[in-house]
DNA sequence: CTCCGTGCAAATACTTTGCAAAGCG
DNA sequence: CGCTTTGCAAAGTATTTGCACGGAG
């Protein structure tokens, strides 16, 4: 049997949530304290770490991995790629799947793991920078 | 025109990259200090930092991206998948790589983006996990 | 009234960096 | 010798946590 925790009515919380699902930038748990702090004033970063662990227990986001050190967060929980840039450190969705479920499920099989999901992560150099670059 | 560094040997350096290549576990930097302190006890864990940055500069390794706040490492720059343990926090090889390279370039270009790399990363619980919960 | 959620600040954990001394070429 | 590499310790950054108080049910 699992831990099952009560769960409270927090506008806080459903304010953070809704700030990561509204953008596609990816954002970091500061990103969202930044965001969110000229209408809550009184709103703590650690308030952000502990929804978005949370959430991310939950489900109901995503984390897109470590980027320069950082954190970045997802409210797009439906599969899909991402690409980071060496420069500029964005991360962009990318549409498409590019993984072959069927050879992952195999060679999972194989090794006796239990995969729970697959991300593809993309590394190079966004648009702008390029243009930038040049 | 790029920045080239002259490069003195160093027998530390060496010992760094060679713990790196010689071990499957992807590890963090504080296992190549705690690998080597044995062996060459001055050594110090800035040491390793700085020249794990460097190998991963140079590309003769990787990073397997941050696991459970410590960055992970991988000798093997070869193209593979990777799958971390969420119960444990392995991470393992896992051949193939699942990825379709045209498919990827054709997003790519069709965003405009220069990708350089690519990473299929699986997340699940490792078999050794698995049985331990049954 | 009873827990849950939060602000605040202190504590952690990992990684980076400045500087003087030691090493390579 | 000149420039690189290192040890050491201090600094830096991101994230987590303890505690007392305000809020939801």
């Amino acid at each position: 049997m699992q831990t099952e925790k009560k769960r409270n009515y927090s506008r806080k919380r459903e304010a953070i949530l809704k700030a990561v699902r509204s953008t596609t930038c990816h954002p970091t748990a500061d990103w969202v304290y930044q965001q969110l702090k000229p209408e809550y004033p009184d709103l703590s970063l650690g308030t952000v770490y502990r929804n978005l662990t949370q959430f991310k227990s939950d489900g109901v986001i995503m984390s897109v991995g470590t980027v320069n050190g950082q954190e970045r967060f997802d409210g797009n929980v439906r599969p899909h790629t991402h690409f980071v840039c060496c420069r500029c450190h964005g991360v962009l969705d990318v549409p498409g799947d590019f993984v072959s479920e069927n050879e992952v499920a195999s060679a999972a099989k194989k090794m006796g793991l239990k995969v729970e999901s697959g991300d593809v992560i993309l590394h190079g150099v966004c648009a702008e920078c390029l243009k930038r670059e040049n």
